[in-house]
DNA sequence: CAGGTGACCTCTG
DNA sequence: GCAGAGGCCACCT
């Protein structure tokens, strides 16, 4: 049932089907390595979807700073530069990180709804970005956020 | 071939 | 909140 468009992706080549995915997460929302695992049709392999992140060349466009680890999490260690440059990418998108996580109900992404499943999955760019080009309506407003924000 | 590692996850206590 | 156990799997010693 469904779509098997994930399937064979992944069947074909996991780390496209990984690829594809999280290059069609929004601009301001994120999402984690379980649910993008899931979304590319490799249920439960979510270390594959850090492992091919962790290959990506520098200076690649594949937003892989909207992924974070299970509940919001920033999967690299506290105070690790990658940290820092995932937290600033995302807060560049609008999108906080308070205590080391970001708010999953706030800005977690559950994937493409309906229709707009098939053509996420069968057209490659994700017409977000456009949406986003002409302007960006701000997912959350503001808060007492990042007031503290430990030494990560 | 065996063992350790890792941008991970979920379930149990 | 933290720790342990079990899963998953590509890659390196």
């Amino acid at each position: 049932m469904s779509s098997r468009t994930d399937d064979e992706a992944a069947a074909d080549d996991p780390r496209r089907a990984i690829l594809l995915v999280v290059e069609s997460i929004p601009r301001g929302r994120v999402s984690t390595y379980g649910l993008v695992a899931d979304r590319a049709g490799l249920p439960r392999r979510a270390r594959l979807v850090g492992r091919v992140l962790s290959q990506l060349p520098a200076g690649t466009t594949v937003p892989w700073h909207r992924v974070v680890g299970a509940g919001g999490r920033i999967a690299f260690p506290a105070g690790s530069r990658a940290n820092r440059e995932q937290r600033a990418r995302l807060a560049r998108e609008g999108v906080p990180t308070l205590r080391g996580r970001v708010d999953m109900d706030r800005n977690g992404w559950h994937g493409p709804a309906g229709d707009l499943d098939r053509l996420l999955w069968l057209a490659e760019p994700p017409p977000v970005t456009r949406r986003a080009a002409r302007r960006v309506t701000r997912p959350y407003d503001r808060g007492p956020a990042d007031a503290k924000r430990r030494s990560g």
